[in-house]
DNA sequence: CAGTGGTCTAGACCACTGA
DNA sequence: CAGTGGTCTAGACCACTGC
């Protein structure tokens, strides 16, 4: 029987379809670590390993003294749902969609040179899509990939599905993003994209990519229309991970 | 000698302090666990409790045979900046000021009732309030306290300092948020109480704030100037704790 | 009071990295 | 190869909850 995940993984993702499936029903306590160390036979450290990742998430609360109660479970979020607008889509159900609109190699703009970490002049890749959701214009893309990665996207069908789906199959590992959140009014192109009046407030999310070790892979401008979709975060006071950094700007 | 915090805690603090004064360099390998035991005495699982705190908060990157490399450290986030404009502005020595333009004690709205798990026509306390930046206008405020909170605001001036700092010395203990964003255009008070023209694009967050044991405690509506302010948010493919729900919305 | 989670220890085996 | 972090175990003591 081979097992590739670690135990305290695959405990974690049974506790969690537990929760789901609502044999741990929402709002009342969950089995005690003594309970379950026995019924799994896995150690205590273990078990507490897999419940603290269900902590971190917001599934279970409480503790000390009295067993944790069960929240309502809110949609799993990976990674992958940060930065993929497809498999965002595909976990609600919902259908992606997507219309090449420029694809291009140039020189890279002094402003991302910056981000992405690289010499001035360095070749890049450019790309701008229109995004849908069941068929309706939901959001404008402008990314810009460092040139190894970008010209793996010169052999695919960017019409036809997932850049990040692509990229992984070809060895690219994402490993950890920055995103900065603000507000923005549609300019011409995000206007004739989205079918709404220049100056609309948009939802602006901008992305920086990295990988495993660190290097700066793709930085994205994503314009959303509010309508269409909003930002959630969920964070504790027990748990500095969920980090939302409120950054002054100087007056634009 | 009390020691009131436990010393994973206390480990992690230590650490933290290291990366911020440069004593363990951004770029370079922080040292092994073997050695952080040997020196502070400690057991590996403890060490690696505090080490992994420090992941999580995006410090320290990389591992598995070689040591953990040390990231340029973004400032520390405590959940108090999340839902305190006053002790975010404080963190970066700038200055939060605030007027108060409506105190009131009413029925809740029935949107919010919903929200904060209010039985219908529950009595709540309300505020509207401009806050400002180095004297800047820079958010607009508008939050619902439950009752039995709210009526502790009324023993305390609203217009001189934050008002969880105020909550929390009266033993009001919060917990956990939710923060929903989006953008929206500004209104007629937006916009005359930050000087912009009606339709400007604000980016708006909408905070639910709960107590330890899941009580709905306050509700916030908060519209930003996007030139004064930006949210960003970290997250890693390990670590499913920096969640970003992207929540689609039925047209408005 | 008994039961719970929070903390801490000591020791073990493995997979991976880099020289 | 030796050293690293990732995982797992077994057992211990404490502070806190509820009865």
């Amino acid at each position: 029987m081979a097992r590739l995940e670690p135990l305290h993984v695959t405990l974690a993702e049974d506790f969690r379809r537990r929760i789901a499936d609502g044999v741990w029903p929402a709002g009342e306590s969950a089995p005690s670590e003594a309970e379950l160390v026995r019924e799994t036979g896995a150690s205590r450290g273990t078990v507490r390993q897999a419940l603290n990742a269900l902590r971190t998430e917001g599934l279970l609360v409480g503790g000390q003294g009295r067993s944790p109660r069960v929240r309502k479970a809110p949609p799993a979020q990976s990674f992958s749902h940060f930065i993929s607008f497809t498999q965002w889509a595909e976990s609600m159900g919902r259908v992606a969609g997507q219309r090449l609109e420029e694809m291009a190699r140039r020189a890279c703009p002094a402003e991302l040179a910056e981000e992405l970490e690289l010499p001035p002049g360095e070749q890049v890749v450019q790309l701008l899509r229109q995004r849908t959701l069941d068929g309706v214009p939901t959001m404008v893309e402008r990314t810009t990939f460092v040139l190894d990665v970008g010209l793996h996207l010169f052999t695919f069908d960017t019409n036809s599905g997932s850049i990040f789906a692509h990229l992984a199959s070809q060895g690219v590992d994402l490993a950890r993003g920055r995103h900065t959140i603000d507000a923005v009014g549609a300019d011409q192109t995000d206007a004739a994209l989205l079918g709404v009046p220049v100056g609309e407030p948009l939802l602006r999310v901008r992305r920086l990519t990295r990988t495993r070790d660190d290097r700066p892979i793709e930085y994205s401008d994503d314009r959303y229309l509010p309508s269409r979709a909003t930002f959630s975060i969920e964070n504790t006071a027990e748990n500095r991970s969920a980090m939302l950094h409120l950054n002054p700007q100087e007056s634009a």
